[in-house]
Parts: structure tokens; C-alpha cells; sequence
DNA sequence: TAGATTGTTAATCGATTAACAATC
DNA sequence: TAGATTGTTAATCGATTAACAATC
């Protein structure tokens, strides 16, 4: 099925496809069914097949998917069939972490300049990278031509740098600073909170009684 | 409307109203409506009550919210109304900003200890703490008695850490690794996949043409 | 062919939105 | 009281699941 819009969920899950594939494709494996899929991923084989489905039909009745097929498909389908440039911005711990992520080489995705507005920064080596002036920016993306972007600045700073990066003619921020980005409607952002992250874990960590009624009262969030 | 099991995207929403909350205390506000809420967290205000209307009634007809009433309601929801701790494996580059972030404290999440497996590192400083081995975390955790761990170690590793802080008696685990980790059903699984993220930034940073049938057709995602 | 597995449809499930009576 | 805003219900929307005819 071709034509609908494809919603987020199946896109997040393209990705982690993707991933299983490139394992498989590593072990040498050449084909695999949609229940393997499954075993690798976690995802149902039902729910690959729909996720699939809004992008065409990659498999074979019968046999299953190919994996370098698959592989090249979801690819196109994510533009990561082409090496992606990707511009950061915070040369701190979190920056540190990123340059040197080894997951991204194959998925083509490349940190291709990392920018700061320290000035005791500015110039220092980090990775294999210079650390550059945010404020040149735009400048310097003039000559990359990168539509992704990642903030990794404290929260006070990043919507200017998000203005900045789309200044810059990204379209595309991953952001993260807890809090909240106003962005051109053109600009897609993803948040990725640590804090939301743990919260949620937290909740579950412990079962017990919530507050009601601005006091302490009951109101069981698992019916107690 | 107490009772009924709660939806993950509502705890996820919890912890934003706690931002947005924590912020408004920290500039003097006594009092916020979901229509203010909305503002600063661009969660809509019919979304936002109809979120604590899982956990009870916290605000008045007519006024809102009392915002340090909420933040002790929505932080005592979310057992971060006494202070977390919370394990960490791998002290790598992103294990460093996580023991650096400085959003945790106001949440009250603690890094209480790191691990690693590199004999090198066992025994150094790591921000405040000092790098214990991975193979001691049964033994660490039985005082600390922490229910929430990280993984920040690399995928092929990431599995048997995971086996290891779940019998240290983690509940919930927050993985940075790109891999399925196989857990039992009491233990609460949180994946941070940047390569997701990136992924389906990717997708909507360049709208093109998506390929079909195992080789480059068509089947436009987007109408194309 | 017989067996396996796909792609798709329809049914189910769950979350979001909008509207409004109740309440301060 | 009149105005404002809540908590909740019902309607809408969208995603997941299951089943199966089509296909290799």
C-alpha cells in the first residue's frame, strides 16, 4: 500500500529493521522472514509487514525478505542511502559522546562539523573535528549543505541555537535540551529527555499509591 | 478518574509538566492554568488534564493549579519525591555526561554509582565517584538498593549487564545500546536509540520518492 | 504440487480531541 | 453573581492485531 501517510511509530521501527538487517548481513545471512525479524527485533512479524506495506512490497511469498534488498530499500527510504551530514552543536560531554558514536558510520550518518560559542573552545581539536563558531554557522553549513542537526547545549541555550541552525537551512533537530523548541513549520524536531526517560522507568520502579486533590490523599494508579 | 491503567505517553507527559512546573517555581508563579500549561509545554491543555485526570483531581474550577501543589503530586506519582538512585554502566564518553548532566538534581536523580569492565579505568575518579567493577554491582547495589540503571556500554556488551543489574535487583533500565535486551517481565526496559532518532529526522529532511519491489520503483510515501 | 510466507483487509484496541456540566 | 477553568464524557482519530487470499 502506497500513497497513505506512514505514521512515526512505523518509521521509528524502520530504523531498528534496519539495524537487524545490517546484523544479519554481517553473519552472512541472505534472506530472512518476517517471524525472524521479529526474534531479532521484538517487533511482531505482523506489525513489519504493515510497516512495509505503506512503502511498497519487498518480500517474496514464500521465502521471505532479502536482506541486502531490504537493506538498500530501507536505505532509500530513510535517505541514508547517501552519506548524511549532521551538525552538532555543544562541544561538551554529551558532544564528546556523539563525535565518537561508532553506530553511526553504518547508518551513513556523519557528524560533518561541531560548532560552541566558547571562545577558550573555539579552535580546539575534538574527535577528528576543529571546534568552529556557532555563530559561523551558517557559513560553514553554506559549504556542507548538512539538514540535520543535533543540540547538545544546556536548556537556556537552545532555542537560539536552534534559530540558528535554521538559519542554517536544517530541517531536521534533535534536541537535547529539556525544553521546548519553537521552530518553523518546515523544521521537524525530535526531543530526546533523559529526565522523561527515567521519570517513566521510575514510575513503574515503585507501585504505589498516587496523591489526590493537591494533598496526599488516595486515588490508586494501579487500583489501590 | 482513578483506576485504569495509565498510558506511557501520559507518564512521558508527566515529566514535561514537571519541567514546565519547576520552571514556573523557579520564576515566583503560585498558580497555572492547563491553558498556561500549554504554552510552555505545547501539550495541549485538554491533553493535560485529561492526563492527571488518571491520578485525580489537582486543580480548582475557576483558578488552576497551584504549582507547588502540583509538582509535589505529579513528582510523588513518579516516586521522585524522595531522591533516586540510580546505577550506571559503562564510563565511556556518554557515561561522562551523565554523570555530568545537571538537570538530574532537580528531579531528584542521583548517580549513586558507575560501573565499567576495563580494568584500567576500575578504581578512578569519575566525576564525583569512583569506577567500581561491573562484576561487584550485586555486592554495590545491596547497599544502595537502587531500583533504576543505565546501560551506556557498547551493544554486544550490553545484554549481560543487563542480566547483571537485573539480579543487583534493577526494576527498570534506561539502554543506550542499539540492541534487544532480553529481560524478565518484572523489569522495565526504556531504549534511547539516537540512530532512530536521527533515522526518521532523515526521513523527513528530504521528501522523495520511497523504492518498491526490492529495487528503486516507485511508491511514493508522500503522495509522490 | 504442497508448504511457506507474503501483502492487505477488517476488526480491535487505545489515545487524543472537543465539548460541556460542574464548580470555584 | 458573572467569569473562568476544571474534570469528565462521548466522538474522533489513528495504530495495532489477526486472519486469510494471493503468491512464490
Amino acid at each position: 500500500m502506497t500513497g497513505t501517510r506512514v505514521p512515526i511509530p512505523t518509521l521509528e521501527r524502520l530504523a531498528t529493521y534496519l539495524r537487524v538487517l545490517i546484523e544479519a548481513r554481517e553473519a552472512g545471512i541472505e534472506t530472512l522472514s518476517s517471524q525472524e525479524i521479529e526474534q531479532h527485533s521484538g517487533i511482531s512479524a505482523a506489525q513489519f509487514r504493515k510497516d512495509l506495506s505503506y512503502f511498497g512490497e519487498f518480500g517474496k511469498p514464500g521465502v521471505g525478505y532479502s536482506v541486502p534488498g531490504l537493506i538498500a530499500c530501507i536505505e532509500r527510504i530513510l535517505h541514508l542511502d547517501r552519506e548524511q551530514p549532521v551538525l552538532l552543536v555543544g562541544a561538551g560531554n554529551l558532544g564528546a559522546a556523539l563525535v565518537n558514536y561508532p553506530n553511526f558510520k553504518a547508518h551513513r550518518l556523519r557528524i560533518a562539523a561541531v560548532f560552541d560559542n566558547n571562545y577558550v573552545k573555539i579552535g580546539r581539536p575534538f574527535g577528528e573535528l576543529v571546534i568552529e563558531d556557532i555563530a559561523r554557522v551558517k557559513e560553514v553549513n553554506a559549504a556542507i549543505g548538512a539538514r540535520l542537526g543535533i543540540i547538545a547545549v544546556p536548556a537556556y541555550a537552545a532555542q537560539e541555537v536552534a534559530d540558528l541552525l535554521v538559519e542554517a537551512g536544517i530541517t531536521g533537530i534533535l534536541n537535547f535540551a529539556p525544553t521546548l523548541l519553537r521552530v518553523p513549520p518546515h523544521v521537524h524536531v525530535r526531543n530526546v529527555s533523559l529526565l522523561q526517560e527515567l521519570a517513566v522507568l521510575s514510575y513503574h520502579a515503585v507501585e504505589e499509591a498516587a496523591c489526590s486533590n493537591g494533598l496526599l490523599a488516595r486515588g490508586g494508579d494501579d487500583g489501590i
